[in-house]
DNA sequence: CCTTGGCTTCGGTCAACACTGAAGCCATAG
DNA sequence: CTATGGCTTCAGTGTTGACCGAAGCCAAGG
């Protein structure tokens, strides 16, 4: 018995969310991006994704609330009370990745502080400094990497 | 009133710990780090660190436990029934920052293997595509550019 | 004005986890 | 062999946060 297409699907899906329910993203969040990642056609309603996801409308929407507030999902309303659609917006799935960058970074703001409380002592300031400059490395080559990143292909 | 130089100092630590629980160290395995890498002298007996820091014994030895199984820390054992030392090793810091480039660029393996699901329909990977570009891109930067970061300088 | 569909809000539940403090466990010294 | 000091383990507590589902709210249509 084979599983099809869409059972493979799914199963990425759901190791796609675990991946980044590690770095704090709620469950169904990571599920409704992979889902709309990969979903044909492109948009569906908060009512379809809850089906299609089995979880609670109020989880869906509190999720779509974080996800469009982040920017990585798009909300289209339509006249008519229609149910708006949602739609992954890839494009800024670079943000996502440059606040993870930035995160590391941040810490030399960290490090640099605490090297001027121990200014006057550098035997003390050792272990700390050895940290410092492993972030200042970092703060130096990070950001230009990323300027240098290529734009998305079209097609 | 002027807070000291060791008051400062802790409220360094605090700031410290508190930016490392964001990232899901303990609260106080980042007290310890951060008051390791700042103690003069620079080795500590749990028992010390507990009382630095208001922290339980439990509390201390399980994070102690956990830092030094990271690497961070390094036990020091002696004879004759005499308390361990506990150091911070600021050189294994570097294995903390590439654990955290890794877990970004191992989402490629995630993104490529959801490729291959999608082969055969060009049309719908278009999303899932210009994500993959993005890790693809990161996972042929990021491990070369940490090959050539610089070695700490001795003094 | 009332109904209807559809999202959002909110109280409650559950699980995970950090932390505590006391009990347990060793290895050495007496 | 017993006492002692010192870390480790463990059961219990409190907190946090995700999730659910029902109630609420809103806009358009009848």
């Amino acid at each position: 018995m084979s599983v099809g297409r869409e059972g493979r699907l799914s199963a990425w899906i759901e190791r796609f969310a675990a991946h980044f329910a590690e770095e704090g993203i709620p469950l169904i969040g990571g599920r409704i991006l992979g889902y709309l990642l990969v979903c044909q056609p492109t948009e569906r309603t908060a009512a379809e994704l809850s089906q299609e996801l089995e979880a609670s409308s109020g989880s869906i929407s509190t999720n779509l609330k974080f996800l469009v507030n982040a920017g990585l999902v798009t909300k289209r309303t339509r006249r008519g009370r229609q149910a708006a659609q949602y739609r992954i917006d890839e494009k800024r799935w670079a943000d996502l990745v440059q606040r993870k960058l930035d995160a590391l970074v941040s810490v030399r703001e960290l490090t640099e502080s605490g090297m001027r409380l121990m200014s006057g002592d550098p035997e003390r300031a050792l272990r700390l400094r050895a940290v410092n400059e492993l972030y200042t490395w970092l703060a130096t080559e990070l950001p230009p990497l990323w300027e240098r990143r290529p734009s998305p292909s079209t097609r």
